[in-house]
DNA sequence: ATTTTCAACTTGTATTTACAAGTGGAAAAA
DNA sequence: TTTTTCCACTTGTAAATACAAGTTGAAAAT
């Protein structure tokens, strides 16, 4: 019993945000009122509308003045990098992840296309990389690195049910900030139409971010590529 | 002398904001203590708070606890989309814009790929096409629809120097809370090859946004064709 | 000279209180 | 029955205050 640090409006917007997004709350419907929250969770009315501006902010809920806060699920941009999660990035199609390299503790690539802080080059990285599949056809292929900083026991968690950055969010306090990206349309070179069961030459959605956290020095790098021949990449913001 | 009716927070993000813009502050540099602001513009410090809360919210700057809020320009993933503006969407490159059409009242496409409310389609839209160039060669093409409601003279306003969205927000209080995109990279077909300079079959990335505002039944929707061969769009977020 | 301590800053969290403004339904008036 | 008024609810804005916690540099001790 310890992780009671956090602050009272970090608590209940883990807590409303955990019964958004398991059902208590459908679609649509409203929030208890932010004078109920006061009375249920004994707080007042600021650090209430803290915990409810980010979780607007986050795209859980939509205040309306005068008549309350609507429960607005699926969010989250950030879903086409869920380790094994929700993604709203396909549509409804079912959809299948397989870890070709499990998280893994390595050095940086030399060279690496971001550029990193010599702190994180000293801890070194947590490897991974997956292919996402619909209907049997392979349509995302991503690589991802973090920095192996303080994150204990981290490679050898199960990633179950569970988004990577849930588990950052929850377990160690890491929250992604903002980032950066770069997009383009290439042509599929010979590793990754194999990969993502292409011809040569058709085109793929190529991006690359840079996710910074709430941590100095932790950054989290990811390379993608998509194959946009039957879905698109859709995202919420 | 109308506009006052600002709340007192808008007002401080409104001259916070410019003055970061426009670079009285530079960037890496400290804003004024939240004590010395509210000094200055004699308010008190949650309400300080709330206008610096809303300019981490739009990566304007980063705070942190002991030191003070540090000034990150340039932010803004809709960058993109301004009308003729700083735009980070792409690299430092010369940049320039052609309209192609003028923003013009007219009714809705139909079929129109996104879906629209009655009221949007009962009180017509504004159209505008632009074409933008770097170096010489056209690299982004994009068509904009928003609704016609209730924007005396938007059309004859001069766009110079002023993004869309900055016009939105300052004249006429809409503001971008968020919205939908879909990203696919297509091969290009004979009139976006034209138009963009490059060959038939060749990638281009494709978007397709949906932007929603404050206001009930005003959202911004925008098809966007990128010639990444020489140039890669570029996010903030 | 070097290290340690501390005081004066900064932002972070939280309480309490008050009134403004939008929404929706019930009661009152037509 | 239909319309209008109004009240009880919601969120929005704002003040005044207090203490916690991180940062920095100067003063004090070694």
């Amino acid at each position: 019993m310890a992780e009671n640090k956090l602050p009272q409006y970090k608590k209940l917007y883990e807590s409303l945000r955990k019964h958004i997004v398991s059902g208590v709350y459908e679609e649509g419907s409203l929030l208890p009122s932010e004078n109920e929250l006061c009375a249920v969770h004994n707080m007042t009315r600021p650090t209430v509308r803290h915990a409810l501006e980010a979780l607007v902010q986050d795209g859980f809920i939509q205040k309306k003045q005068g008549k309350g806060s609507i429960v607005r699920k699926p969010p989250q941009d950030i879903g086409i990098l869920s380790i094994s999660g929700t993604s709203s990035a396909i549509g409804k199609d079912f959809l299948q992840t397989q870890i070709l390299q499990k998280p893994e503790i390595m050095s940086w690539p030399e060279p690496f296309h971001f550029e990193i802080s010599e702190v994180e080059r000293d801890f070194g990285c947590i490897y991974m990389e997956r292919l996402r599949i619909v209907n049997g056809q392979p349509v995302f292929y991503d690589i991802n690195h973090i920095p192996n900083i303080n994150l204990p026991r981290f490679t050898s968690r199960t990633f179950e049910n569970k988004s990577l950055f849930e588990i950052l969010r929850t377990q160690y306090q890491i929250e992604v900030k903002g980032g950066q990206q770069k997009l383009k349309a290439l042509k599929a070179d010979p590793k990754i139409g194999k990969l993502l069961n292409i011809k040569k030459g058709d085109p793929v959605l190529y991006i690359e971010r840079k996710l910074f956290t709430n941590r100095e020095n932790f950054n989290i790098y990811s390379t993608i590529y998509f194959n946009s021949e039957k879905h698109a990449i859709f995202g919420n913001f």
